[in-house]
DNA sequence: CCGCACGATGTAAGCGCTTGCAGTACCCTG
DNA sequence: CAGGGTACTGCAAGCGCTTACATCGTGCGG
């Protein structure tokens, strides 16, 4: 493996000229950085980044928390994290996090403090109080989306309006009689997205003078398979059958879509379906749906977190709540309701 | 933070024999041994990840080379790799491979060269030439899962028979006419698998005393959006309609049984469907398919490029094609063909 | 009882960089 | 022309570990 010195002996200069030149750290005269540039170039000379770390105390690394590895959302998340990252030169160190006890304690207890990561990012994840302690004891630069928690600087959409446009958009239709499918309340202790959107929906039936109605709402857990069971449970219920779903993501809308065929009514027809995300499989299943560009916000934590990294300085920003930007897009599975309807 | 230091002073030991307890290379006494955990544990000291590579040589830390973070296949054999990794104290660093060939050389000649990993996981990745040869060149343990490349140790599940498996359960039901899914040719340049899937399906159609024939094939692109394309176009031609159809991924069999679903066919009854993978979705649809674990795959992978660091005097351990299981899941999409036709 | 082997520990030399400090040359100001 | 910058470069001291080698006992065979 070629080192420093090589790089130094072809160009004739010091080591100390090399490292300067080649990080772009303190002066070097043009000439002098043409050299080293091309002695480099023609060695194949790549700093070592231990020796590097070691020196400086900055890793060109960041550390990934990430609850689900294989839901889209936070795979998404992370490839737009990736993406950012990797144009900026740095490495993605991927902590991937388990239910196991013992398995969380050890990535925030040994593997997170080997002093191998400039920063933290954590995607959605539902840390406990301990956990988010030891997040902080880090002494590292951290930054969350979705909110994890109010302790930690953390990048949001507005959920409350997000679901409040979706459930907008329905009303703005005609629909009067409109089913919600949200999350398991257990799920709530430490992760309050579906309440929040929950609350967006219930304000907009509420300004549109439409009392919240428990049969109309049911639970479910995120995925395709859930939204399908709720969305058969709502359409199977006794009394006024909803003319419309507002389901809290669009995998548990696409399941709807799905309950709703499998019943024999039409989407947006007989039914409509809306969802909230911006799902890959969005545009295949006509889903209207508010897209919150996933991709778009880790690429907006890394920017954020390089921002922290770089100007230490600076105190943390503190992320406004809900900025992040979010967009209804209609597609096919809303439209008004029949008329033959009440 | 804490130092190797303070944990030898408050043991009482050397700095030498707190890195020999920690590590656990070399002798130690039991009470020394002891004394020194109690001294770490009690000071909160975790190794400097970048003190130990650079000392050392060995960084505990993997590199892991992906080219779709959000698609199912691939986010699970990534779940499976970091699960593994984790267990064993190693660290995960994720590269995402885009189609942009600069970001790619990048990788290649700066990324994975800066002494950061122990050794390189490929997920089912099409490298080209250079790129492979970058790869050996590395001069560190390599690892590839599904075939990238001969050129490379890899992992490799037997296609042709994980396709002649699905194929003669559909036969061994009664089809006779039988279409299929693959990949569209230009894909087959560096990437196999499509095409082995393809023979097996072939082979096994010959065997049955079968001729192939080319209006009961369909490309496509390996996701639902795809299948259900071709699907359709399999399912409009004029002439004999197939009774069953074998998609060389579950995401394009999904695909093709919304795809009779809207045509007005029931799976399994007027059409069967059969897929390969094992995508979590199958238990959903009902699908039939070959089921190759991927999850498991990735632990395979971890295990034997560990085994390789671990001991690399022992020569590359050449792994047996195809030796990776596979196991025929039968679900609901398959039946025998409808009496009515033939 | 001697010498040797071996286990336990310490000493100290790096691992390959970064960076504070110092030195030099040169330029600008007054 | 002196004084004070400023830009560039080199020197050398680490950064926090690991490990080859040296040292010291201890137990044991001869």
């Amino acid at each position: 493996m070629v080192s420093i010195d090589e790089v130094a002996r072809l160009a004739g200069v010091s080591t100390a000229t090399v490292s300067r030149a080649l990080s772009g750290r303190g002066n070097v005269s043009l000439p002098t950085r043409g050299r080293v540039e091309n002695a480099a170039k023609s060695l194949g000379y790549v700093v070592s980044a231990s020796a590097s770390s070691l020196a400086s105390g900055r890793t060109r690394n960041i550390g990934v928390l990430v609850p689900y590895l294989d839901r889209w959302f936070f795979s998404t998340v992370l490839a737009g994290i990736a993406s950012a990252l990797m144009r900026r030169g740095y490495d993605i160190t991927l902590y991937s996090l388990t239910d196991d006890r013992a398995e969380r304690r050890d990535i925030f207890d040994t593997f997170l403090r080997r002093q191998r990561v400039d920063g933290v990012i954590a995607i959605s994840i539902e840390l406990g109080e301990e956990e988010t302690e030891h997040l902080r004891e880090l002494d590292l630069p951290v930054i969350a989306i979705g909110g994890p928690s109010s302790r930690l600087p953390t990048l949001t959409v507005d959920d409350v309006a997000v679901a409040r446009l979706a459930t907008e958009h329905l009303l703005a239709l005609g629909h009067r009689e409109i089913a919600h499918i949200g999350a398991n309340p257990q799920f709530d202790i430490d992760f309050h997205i579906p309440t929040r959107r929950r609350q967006g929906f219930e304000q907009a039936l509420a300004d549109a003078g439409i009392p919240a109605s428990p049969h109309l709402y049911e639970p479910a857990d995120f995925t395709i398979e859930g939204g399908f069971r709720a969305a058969k449970q709502l359409l199977g219920r006794p009394g006024n059958r909803p003319t419309a779903v507002f389901a809290a993501s669009d995998e548990m809308a696409i399941g709807a879509i799905l309950a709703a065929r499998e019943l024999g009514y039409r989407v947006p027809e007989d039914l409509s379906i809306s969802g909230i995300d911006g799902h890959e499989l969005g545009e295949f299943f006509r889903l209207t749906t508010v897209d919150q560009f996933p991709r778009a916000q880790g690429e907006r934590a890394v920017a954020a977190l390089l921002e922290d990294i770089d100007d230490p300085a600076a105190p943390t920003p503190q992320h406004e709540p809900g900025a992040l930007p979010f967009e209804l897009i209609v597609r096919g599975s809303t439209a008004r309701p029949s008329e033959s309807r009440g």
